[in-house]
RNA sequence: GGGCGCUUAGCUCAGCGGUAGAGCACUCGCCUUACAAGCGAGGGGUCACUGGUUCGAACCCAGUAGCGCCCA
């Protein structure tokens, strides 16, 4: 392959692309279900349809794509498959919402032509997130994409509600269950957000005289719906009340009041009023009790028992209840605002309102049992471990689960009722029998994406592609859908195949935020839109900068500056590889052995080694900041700031050197972009495949960790970087121009820098000292010696000030080492190796010390 | 109310028993033929507070304060 002239700025838009438009077509990303390679799979948690790609999806995508990439390099059989979720009520809303623009409800359309269009809205602007992840430059096999609502898996659906069913691990059943007014459906427990708000507590005083009794409420208006009140049987307050009656005020209905222990004798007045109907406390009260259940608002949240609050709104209902038992003066105290916990729906806000209604529910007792057992006896792994007990506390006291939604958009549930009130559940490929009509309600949306780690690969049929990707490798999500889908994907999955669960690790990351911590939202004004950063930094520095800052379940910081600086980074890549395919870097099978080598190449070579090793250890951990800056540091801190520098010398001197330098070169890039690859897989490809002219760095191997460590290489380096950052430092000191040579006469023998001398002087340009030479100025470090002819008078005061400062550094250093060496405990109770440094420190000092005094007193007066 | 976590340089974070690090920001000098999206040098922190353990604490323990998250 011919050099290509490479630009001096690397420009994302025009290689992003093409590169990926070319991996697809040559199938890199498909995974062979009858290859023999050992399986990495990964199942994409699945976006809304609804959606389009948002910063959260970036992070959690550049991890996956991360850790596919690597697997893909590392030689497994490595599938990632994509696919998107239908988002039940989401996305019905959606869809509502657009009908509403036309004047319509859904109710106009009817089921199946509502139905109808939520399918041919997904079809126009669903999956518009798909066609994002391509510029992320995921690498997902596209052949095997699949939708939570298509026929394979719906299949699945209705197989596993069955199963469910005829195990008696479905049920319906009437309960009190969280319900939208807005959104006219149940939704379970967790789609309930608590926030705490500004309300009312309300003191009633029901029935007269002595056998009077004050109930607190927040909820004025069910007081219509109250069938008793209920008092702790311990309370002796009200010891005497109990088994008594007491007039409901504005209804005039008679109610018991009973002992319940679930009463709190210490909130409030000690009794409350119990609605079965509305509340769930209540409902266990009523069920405990024989109480009935009075139902005085209907599906809209509006009063439907009969008198003057008939047809309100209940919000409407609670004044008008509280000013008409205030002008019949029951209302003994009134605290406002009174904030307490307020239950709203995740998906619209709307105030939720418990209600009385019959719903399936699935009992979960058996399957979180299986799920909590799993992680427990270590069959899946959650990552990082602290959160393993958020997961715990979830499944060892998880309610049932309601998953009935009276909604439109989803699946069917397969139940059908017979004329005589027969329940028949379906399964996959029966038929009802004729005259049955089916349930009306759909499943939870959440219930066909507990399914996706196997449902994707063919679940319930025994597919080569269950067999072999199945479980999955790893789960990466972010902890906020722990329980929504992590959770009920452990339980279905362990339950659909035969007690395997779905992953072998599941990890976690956090969530996306602005420069300060700050959540990002549209009224902070502090969204980053990840195609804005594409288009402005790429694709590789939006990945870079969401890496670099992606620990372990925590929390990842983002800003315009830290994208610009991954751009930089993209860009240093860039030129460092120009530099080399300009300078004819050249990759080979094998490298000259360690013989042929000098130092530095020696030294790059261990350091190299080492951080291959480094990185594959972080990726074991999920550290992807830890991954991200070893790498950023190695490439720009030794590969380029030294390395290269120190190339270009060996490279100038010609021969042999300089052919091999331009292997070791050769080496040293196609190994860092191979480690890059991974995290920037567009810049690292175009450069790579100028440098090796492979086909492509995504089916390139990882590199291995090759044992070339050599400390003595590594050492001379460092001495040779602290000496030139010392000479480099006075210079600066004294303001010689960076390009100006000065002349010096270097004292390096016996030390470990002798062979380097030709090297300093190029780094630092100092010349060949003339016949003339005086030297103006002395360094000394460690025991190498320079002697530099300023051309000119030094700046004495600045020079002076520098040494003191390094005199007065080296005595505290001094005398902290020597208290200790003195102190009788530290010398007897210390580890060796402790004491042995502790007296290399003040033997450095105390030379330091003598050193800088030498030095201070021969510079000249003023 | 219950549980978990955090508090280190201006900002975001690493470090998790031998006495402080990174990125960005900041200051100074440089267009030194890979790169000004760059190069060189530099400044900046009583590691929240109070006790304790230890020869030695940012790091372990206890308490206090503030912040955040999850659940009820």
């Amino acid at each position: 392959m011919t050099t290509p002239e490479l630009p001096t700025q690397y420009a994302p838009a025009d290689v992003e692309t093409r590169s990926y438009e070319r991996w697809v077509a040559e199938g890199y990303f498909t995974a062979d279900v009858g290859s023999d390679r050992e399986p990495h799979t990964i199942v994409l948690p699945p976006p809304n349809v609804t959606g389009v790609l948002h910063i959260g999806h970036a992070l959690d995508h550049s991890l996956q794509d991360a850790l596919s990439r690597r697997a893909r390099m590392r030689g497994f059989e490595t599938l990632w498959l994509p696919g998107m979720d239908h988002a039940g009520i989401a996305t019905q809303n959606v869809v509502e919402r657009e009908l509403a623009k036309e004047g319509l409800s859904r109710h106009d359309l009817g089921r199946e032509a509502f139905v109808e269009r939520v399918w041919q809205w997904k079809e126009e602007s669903g999956g518009r997130i798909l066609g994002q992840m391509a510029k992320l430059g995921d690498s997902v096999d596209w052949t095997r994409e699949r939708f939570t609502m298509d026929e394979g898996l719906s299949r699945a659906v209705q197989t596993i509600f069955k199963r469910l069913f005829d195990d008696g691990l479905i049920y319906r059943a009437e309960r009190i269950i969280n319900w939208c007014p807005r959104c006219l459906t149940a939704l379970s427990d967790i789609e309930v957000d608590h926030t705490d708000d500004d309300g009312e507590l309300v003191s009633i005083r029901y029935g007269e005289g002595d056998s009077a009794i004050v109930v607190a409420t927040t909820r004025a208006e069910t007081m219509l719906g109250d069938t008793a009140v209920a008092v702790h049987p311990a309370d002796e307050r009200y010891a005497h009340l109990v088994g008594t009656s007491v007039e409901v005020p504005l209804t005039g209905r008679l109610i018991p009041i009973v002992a319940d222990e679930h009463v709190d004798p210490a909130f409030g007045t000690g009794a409350v009023k119990v609605t079965p109907a509305h509340d769930p406390n209540d409902f266990e009260i009523g069920r405990r009790h024989g109480l009935p259940s009075l139902a005085v608002m209907d599906e809209r949240g509006v009063i439907t028992a009969h008198g003057p609050f008939e047809g309100l709104d209940r919000f409407e209902a609670r004044p008008a209840v509280v000013a008409a038992l205030r002008a019949e003066g029951r209302v003994v105290a009134e605290k406002r605002p009174y904030v307490h916990a307020v239950g709203h729906c995740s998906r619209c806000k709307t105030v939720v309102e418990p209600r009385l209604s019959l719903q399936w529910f699935v009992n979960v007792q058996p399957l979180a049992k299986a799920a909590g057992d799993a992680v427990r006896d270590g069959s899946t792994r959650i990552h990082p471990p602290e959160l393993a007990k958020r997961y715990f506390d979830w499944v060892d006291d998880m309610h049932d689960w309601c998953i009935s939604r009276q909604l439109w958009w989803g699946h069917r549930i397969p139940v059908w009722y017979g004329p005589e009130g027969e329940v028949v559940c379906v399964g996959a490929g029966e038929e009802p029998p004729a005259g049955y009509t089916q349930d009306s309600d759909v499943l939870d949306t959440w219930f066909s994406s507990a399914l996706w780690p196997f449902s994707t690969l063919g679940w319930p049929d025994r597919t080569p592609e269950l067999e072999r990707f199945y479980p999955t490798t790893v789960l990466v999500t972010g902890y906020d859908i722990l329980f929504f889908w992590v959770a009920r994907m452990m339980m279905f999955g362990l339950y659909a195949m035969d007690g395997t669960p779905p992953f072998q690790t599941v990890s976690l990351h956090g969530m996306v935020r602005d420069q300060y911590g700050k959540k990002m939202s549209k009224s902070s004004g502090n969204v980053v839109d990840p195609l804005d950063w594409i288009s402005r930094y790429g694709a590789d520095a939006t990945r870079f900068t969401l890496l670099r800052g992606a620990g372990p379940g925590s929390d990842v910081a983002i800003s315009d500056d830290w994208a610009a600086g991954s751009r930089n980074f993209c860009n240093k890549i860039w030129n460092a590889t120009r530099f080399a395919l300009m300078n004819g870097a050249t990759v080979a099978e094998t490298l000259p052995g360690p013989g042929d080598l000098t130092v530095a190449d020696r030294w790059i070579l261990s350091r190299l080694d080492s951080v291959v090793g480094a990185v594959d250890a972080a990726y074991d951990d999920f550290e992807f900041a830890k991954i991200s800056d070893q790498l950023y540091h190695f490439a720009w801190d030794e590969v380029c700031d030294w390395y290269v520098e120190l190339a270009k010398i060996q490279i100038a001197s010609g021969g042999e050197v300089a052919d091999r330098t331009r292997r070791v070169l050769g080496h040293v890039f196609d190994s860092l972009l191979r480690l890059l690859h991974p995290l920037v897989p567009f810049v690292s490809e175009e450069l790579w495949r100028a440098l090796t002219g492979g086909p492509s760095i995504t089916v390139a191997s990882w590199p291995a960790v090759l044992g070339v460590a050599d400390p003595a290489a590594e050492g001379e380096i460092l001495a040779l970087r602290d000496l030139v950052t010392e000479v480099r430092r006075f210079r600066s000191d004294q303001g010689l121009k960076p390009g100006q040579k000065v002349a010096a006469k270097l004292a390096l023998d016996g030390t470990a820098l002798a062979a380097h001398e030709p090297a300093i002087r190029v780094l630092l340009r100092l010349d060949t000292p003339a016949e003339s030479f005086v030297a103006t100025a002395r360094l000394a470090v460690g025991s190498a010696v320079i002697e530099i002819d300023t051309a000119g008078a030094i700046d004495v005061a600045a020079e002076r000030k520098r040494m003191e400062k390094d005199l007065a550094a080296a005595r505290k250093e001094a005398a902290q080492a020597t208290a200790k060496l003195g102190n009788e405990q530290f010398m007897s109770k210390a580890p060796e190796d402790v004491v042995t440094k502790v007296r290399g420190k003040a033997a450095q000092a105390d030379a330091d010390i003598a050193r800088l005094r030498a030095q201070l007193d021969a510079l000249p007066a003023g």
